[in-house]
DNA sequence: ATTTGATGTAAGGAAAACTAACGTGAATTT
DNA sequence: AAATTCACGTTAGTTTTCCTTACATCAAAT
């Protein structure tokens, strides 16, 4: 659960979306057009990604070069939705408990500048 | 060292970051200004901020409220530095070979058909 | 020869982030 | 007690990033 969380969160601006995917702004704003993704948007309505689009954006990225359309990857997406994603229920969190969280999890972990250890990262489980 | 990668990565707007640690803009440039962070910045000079730094950034919230000063947490993360993280010298590495690593480990993973338009994401609430 | 699909590009506007500077209240120093 | 310092808050003015809308392009399908 707290996986889909981290996947989930809106954390990333286009820009940096651009980046690490490669894709042009026009492009992925035209994949949102066509509802291939949905990102969340800030207040003042910019788009902000989570790394669970990012990861959509590459397999779009794929599909695109394998000579699905549109339709085609929307299609494999919507099948992907009634099969897999159904389980995946949405859990109602507030910013406090996600905030929690996110302190609990940091907490359970050396910290780099702490007695034992220079481990590994605390928040880098954002990538799993 | 991928680990380091991810950590380091600078991915973050300040927006972001502030709703992740609960610190004013105000607070995370006036510790930056105090040497205890020192995030990326795009080319128009725009702050981007890593997991480790928001980690760091909690570390040092955590340190001020047990009354500690910026001289002290300072000292606190050069004697961290001189110890443990000579080590941890900083690697040159391309877009190229972090957009490669991004994707590997988004390879090795499943992956949740979750964007199915509706439901919105746990922490898009972030965004009120 | 047209239409369609996937994108490039430009214009104008608004949001988000920036620096610089001054304000503030609680501690501390003089 | 007055002055200074510290860790911010706040405001102003500016720049960068992102937004939508709309038109352009160019290959592929019709």
């Amino acid at each position: 659960m707290t996986n889909r969380v981290r996947r989930t969160m809106p954390l990333l601006p286009i820009s940096i979306v651009m980046q690490l995917t490669e894709l042009t702004a026009r492009q992925i704003r035209y994949y949102e057009e066509h509802e291939l993704i949905n990102p969340a948007r800030t207040e003042g309505n910019k788009r902000m990604f989570s790394l669970n689009d990012v990861d959509v954006l590459l397999e779009i990225k794929d599909y695109l070069d394998q000579g699905l359309n549109m339709a085609g990857i929307r299609k494999i997406f919507d099948l992907g939705l009634l099969t897999e994603n159904v389980k995946a229920e949405p859990k109602h969190i507030s910013d406090e408990e996600l905030r929690m969280l996110l302190r609990e999890q940091l907490k359970h972990q050396a910290r780099p500048f702490e007695q034992g250890g220079f481990k590994q990262s605390d928040l880098s489980r954002f990538f799993h």
